[in-house]
DNA sequence: GCGTGCCGGTAAACCGGTTTACAGTGCCGT
DNA sequence: ACGGCACTGTAAACCGGTTTACCGGCACGC
C-alpha cells in the first residue's frame, strides 16, 4: 500500500494535478460538477497532502520552536502549554527543545530556523550570555526572548514586570512590620534578578529602610540554591525577619531547609517568593507570592513571534507582562525581638 | 540574501551537485583532496542542508509527535521532558501536542503521522475510548500507548505497575491500622483505576477485611474531583479513617478540602496517594505516595517507539515500570475511635 | 467580423535535496 | 595490445507538492 498523491487524485478525477492542487488551496474556484469530481475523487481515495512537500514548496514548516532549560519545570511547562495552545490556535505546531541551560545546545537548536524546520523560535535561557548567543540570534532572525534577556540581541521581548513585582512584595513585608529583609536571589547577571532587586530596592528606599547587603545572596534558580542561602541566611548573627526569593523553586529550597532546621514560617521567618506556580497554594505553608501569567505569556509571546515571521510591523521592542500579589500564608508579623522597638 | 544550496556548494567546489551530496553523507569516499575541496566550499559558504527536502526525499522527518492532555500537568511535563531528553539523544524531536482530553483532538493529531509530519507518536490519552481513536491507531501505525490504554488498539504499551502499587499502598494504611479506607479513583473505564482498583481490593482482601463500596468514588482525574469526593467521604455517617487517592492531583484537592474543613491530615485522616510528582514533597503535609518514574516512562516509551519506526522486532505487547512507595508524612495510625476496638 | 477579456484548464518549472544509472579514466594482468 | 575492474564523478529522475506561464474557447462590445 503506497501513499496516494495528489496525482493520483488528478487521475482518478480526470483533470489535472495543477487544477486540482489550486482547487484544493482554494486559489481558484472552478464550475460546480468539476470541483464534485476533484471532492469525489479526493474523498474515495483519502487523499491526504504530504505536509513535508508543501513545505518545500511554501517554504514554510508551521511549526515554531520552544527552547527551555527543562520543560518539566512548573513554570516552563505552563507558559509551554499556554504556548502551544495559542501556535494551534493559528495553525501552527510546537517543537519542544530542553537545552539543560546550555548556551551551545540553544544555539545548535537555533540553526533549525536555518534549516527551515521552525519558522521562528521562543526562547527562555536562563544564564547570562557573553555573545555567541546574541551573535546567533541575529543572524537567524525570528527569535522571541521570553522572561529572560539576551543582551545585544536583536529581537522583541517579553517580560514580566519584574521591578513593580519586586516593589509590591517588598512593601508587603514592610507593611507587615518586617525590617530585616533578606533576599535570595537567581544567577545575578539574570534580567529577572537585576531588576527584582531594583524593585526590592525601591521600596526599601521609599520605607526609608536600609537594605543589609550581607542579606542578598543569589545563586541558580534551582532548589538547592534555596536550600543553602535560607541555611546561610539564618547563621546570620542577626537574621532576617523576612525572606524574598526571587522564584517558588527557590522558596521551596528555603521551605525544606526550614523543616530541616524546625524553624516555622511564617512564625519565625516571614516568606515570599515569586512565579506562582501551579502548587503554590498547597504548599506547607501556602505561598504568598507574586504571580506572573504563564497563560500570558504563551499567548502573547506566540502572537509576538507570529507577527514576526509575517514580516508585519517592527514589534515593540519589550513588553511586560502585569504581576499581581497573591496573598497566602507564608507572611505575618515579625516576632517582637529586641530590635522590633527601634523606629 | 538567498539561502545557499546544496548546488551553489557544487558550483563553488567545481563539482557535481552529486558528488556533494553523496560526500556529504557519506556514501561515498574521495580522494582527499575532491574531499578538501568539498569542506571548503561548505565552510566558505556556511552551506547547511535544508531538512525539509532532505525529508521529504528520505520520506523521514526524524520527528516524534507526544500527546497529553496537558502538558502542564506535573507528571505529564516530567514524561515530556524525558521524552525530549532521549528523543534528542538519537537524533530525533519532539512535537509536542496539548489534547486537552478531546478524542477528536488526538485523532487529528494522529493524522500527522499520515502525511510524514511525524514518523510516530507517544500517546497519553486519559479517556475512555469506544472505538474511533483505536480504529485510528490501527490505520496509522507507530503509535505506542503510555500510562493508559485504548482497547483495541494494536499497539505496544507502557503503564505503571498500577496493580503492585496500590497494593503496597494499601498494605501500608492496613500496617498503620486502618480498616475503614476510601478511595477516590480516576474515571472508572481506564485501565490505571481499574487496576488500581483491583490492586486495592487484593490487599484487602489479603487482610480479610471487607470493603464498603460507598466508600469507593471516582472521577476525572483533576483537583476538583479530590476536592468533591473528600467532602462527600467526610460526609459519610461513618467516615472513613484513610483515603487512597489514585494519583497526587486528586490528593491535592483532598488536602484543600480538609483545609477547608479544618480537618488535619494525617491526623483526622490519612491520605496516601499515586504519582509522586515533584513537589509531593513540600506539600502540606508532604505526601506518601507511590511512585512511577516518569524518566523511566519517558526514555523507555521513545525506545519503544524508535524500534516500532524501524519496524525491529514486534514488540512485547504491553511493558511495565516497576513502582515504589515513597514514604512521607500523610500516614499515620488512625485515631482511637468507637470502632477501632473491634478485632 | 474582429479584437478583447474572462473562464477553465494544462504543461512544465520549481523547491532542495537524494539516488540510480551510467560514463570516463587509469591501472592491472595477460 | 586489450579486456576488465576499480575509482571518480556526472546527468537525470525522483520525492510530492506549488506556481507560473500560457492556451483554447466563448461571450461581449463595437
Amino acid at each position: 500500500m503506497t501513499r496516494v498523491t495528489i496525482r493520483h487524485v488528478a487521475e482518478e478525477a480526470g483533470y489535472s494535478v495543477a487544477a486540482v492542487s489550486r482547487y484544493l488551496n482554494k486559489q481558484i474556484s472552478l464550475p460546480e460538477q468539476t470541483a464534485r469530481r476533484i471532492e469525489e475523487a479526493v474523498a474515495k481515495l483519502d487523499y491526504r497532502p504530504n505536509a513535508l512537500a508543501r513545505r518545500l514548496t511554501r517554504g514554510k514548516s508551521e511549526t515554531i520552536g520552544f527552547i527551555t532549560s527543562d520543560i518539566a519545570y512548573p513554570l516552563f511547562a505552563a507558559i509551554a502549554s499556554a504556548s502551544e495552545a495559542e501556535a494551534a490556535a493559528h495553525g501552527y505546531s510546537l517543537l519542544m527543545f530542553n537545552s539543560r541551560n546550555l548556551v551551545e545546545n540553544e544555539i545548535s537548536f537555533l540553526s533549525r530556523i536555518d534549516d527551515l524546520q521552525v519558522e521562528g523560535v521562543l526562547l527562555m535561557t536562563n544564564h547570562s550570555d557573553h555573545g555567541p548567543l546574541a551573535k546567533k540570534i541575529n543572524q537567524s532572525g525570528n527569535v522571541v526572548l521570553i522572561d529572560e534577556d539576551v543582551p545585544d540581541a536583536d529581537a522583541p521581548r517579553l517580560f514580566a514586570d519584574n521591578v513593580a513585582g519586586a516593589r509590591i512584595a517588598t512593601e508587603h513585608l514592610i507593611a507587615a512590620g518586617h525590617r530585616r529583609i533578606a533576599i535570595i536571589s537567581g544567577p545575578e547577571a539574570l534580567l529577572s534578578s537585576t531588576e527584582r532587586l531594583t524593585g526590592f530596592r525601591e521600596a526599601m528606599a521609599g520605607a526609608g529602610l536600609p537594605v543589609d547587603e550581607d542579606l542578598v545572596l543569589a545563586g541558580p534558580y534551582e532548589e538547592i540554591t534555596g536550600e543553602t542561602c535560607f541555611g546561610a541566611l539564618m547563621d546570620r548573627p542577626e537574621p532576617p525577619t523576612a525572606v524574598f526569593a526571587f522564584a517558588d523553586m527557590l522558596a521551596i529550597g528555603a521551605i525544606k531547609m526550614a523543616r530541616k532546621r524546625g524553624l516555622r514560617i511564617p512564625e519565625d521567618v516571614s516568606l515570599i517568593s515569586f512565579d506562582d506556580i501551579h502548587h503554590a497554594e498547597v504548599l506547607d505553608p501556602p505561598l504568598t507570592t507574586v504571580r506572573q501569567s504563564p497563560e500570558e505569556f504563551g499567548r502573547r509571546g506566540v502572537n509576538m513571534l507570529l507577527e514576526l515571521i509575517r514580516g508585519e510591523k517592527p514589534q515593540q521592542a519589550v513588553q511586560r507582562i502585569g504581576v499581581e500579589l497573591i496573598s497566602r500564608k507564608s507572611v505575618c508579623p515579625p516576632k517582637a525581638t529586641g530590635g522590633a522597638g527601634r523606629s
